[in-house]
DNA sequence: ATCTTTCCCACCTAGGTGTGAACC
DNA sequence: ATGGTTCACACCTAGGTGGGAAAG
């Protein structure tokens, strides 16, 4: 797994408000990703989100539970993606595999900011926090989606940020369950059976696909 | 017009963090109605809103543009109704006029927090702010929507709310362009023909309608 | 009777799916 | 030739319109 510096989330967090740069860790903070089950079926046949030029959504929608903050203080939180390798992946014989084991420059990702945000602890902890607009594309664009390589594979993260005029403590999570490689078209049709099978915008391809996919139950 | 207390304003826009109830008008702000040719060209024949039970946009839309703000402070953006008089309504011989002088005590309005809020100034002031998805209603209801009396007449204010620990300036903006007779059905056809003309989701009623109203213009 | 409200409806806006052919 | 990407498309979800009949 591949860390990079906190530097984008800060900048996209402050948004004009004055900070120091004086980061500390939160104790406490719990997070929790919603929807675990359905991740792990993805995960089980390796996970694939489509990029777009215009951005894609994803599925399933990342979705987390969000404990110990201060009901009374103010909070951003952020969602980026980090290579989980530096490999490039292609899918060869029902399987991925890696190809070319050089690999260009990774641009950093430029972090999501939930548009809750900013927002009291109050807020984020009333319910789960859906980050179902976030929008995945192969194309530079300045309409605030998430640049990603198409088939490389990434580590959802989720920032919390603390809105201090004098402090600005972080908290990081990564919930490996979520981890995909970007395509531009589906490669394995389990995932794209998945997909159809659970994303109600999909469901025009119900009928023709839900005979298929690996786990899924025959009548016989 | 009818003034009331701000307190309904301050509780909706603490949402959880401790103020003080030191309130004082803020200095410079500056604020302007959109659309304002559309708005008078409803204001002209008497603008009317809908109110169901689950909640009706208004159309116009309310949209400010703000200046003034502190970029780097944090405020909240309100919108409420307030009785325009305190008399009740009827449409009469294609005229409205006053019904009943006694009044049923008005039910003070919920305030509708602008759902960017709370935000810095420098978003507030970045573009126009719309008020696209409050929602008018007859009924209560714990959805959030706005509860008007059917055949009264309205005057919607903007709020501006600076959050901070220790002061909480307030600055109050009312548009007479904006007031209109809330109804449970259209009593002004040309209201109504105008409704159609400008709301993208009526267009199915522009075939039957768009040769009524009052200012359209016939062929010859 | 009259006035007001409610409900269902056809018809829109707005935009999220994977498909399959075309393109590079 | 191969592998990856793009595009128009049919088909959905989701929900905002006023109309008109029916109800209160």
């Amino acid at each position: 797994m591949i860390k990079s510096d906190l530097s984008h989330v800060i900048e996209i967090a402050r948004s004009g408000i004055p900070f120091t740069n004086n980061y500390q860790q939160m104790e406490g903070v719990k997070i929790c990703l919603e929807d675990g089950e359905l991740w792990r079926s993805f995960k089980k046949c390796e996970n694939e989100m489509i990029v777009t030029k215009n951005g894609r959504r994803m599925f399933p929608v990342i979705r987390v539970r969000i404990a110990g903050l201060d009901p009374n203080a103010m909070y951003s939180v952020i969602l980026d993606f980090i290579p989980a390798d530096k490999k490039r992946w292609k899918y060869v014989n029902g399987k991925w595999e890696p190809s070319g084991e050089k690999q260009a420059q990774h641009t950093p990702c430029l972090p999501y900011l939930h548009p809750d945000s900013p927002n009291f602890g109050a807020h984020w902890m009333k319910d789960a926090i859906a980050f179902s607009k976030v929008k995945l594309s192969n194309k530079c664009s300045d309409k605030g989606q998430v640049l990603l390589n198409s088939l490389h594979k990434y580590q959802p993260r989720i920032h919390i940020v603390r809105l201090n005029s004098d402090v600005t403590p972080i908290s990081t999570h990564e919930f490996t369950d979520t981890q995909f490689v970007a395509v531009t078209a589906y490669q394995n049709e389990q995932v794209t059976a998945l997909k159809i099978r659970h994303n109600p915008f999909a469901k025009a391809f119900l009928d023709s696909k839900d005979k298929q996919g690996e786990s899924l139950k025959r009548e016989r």
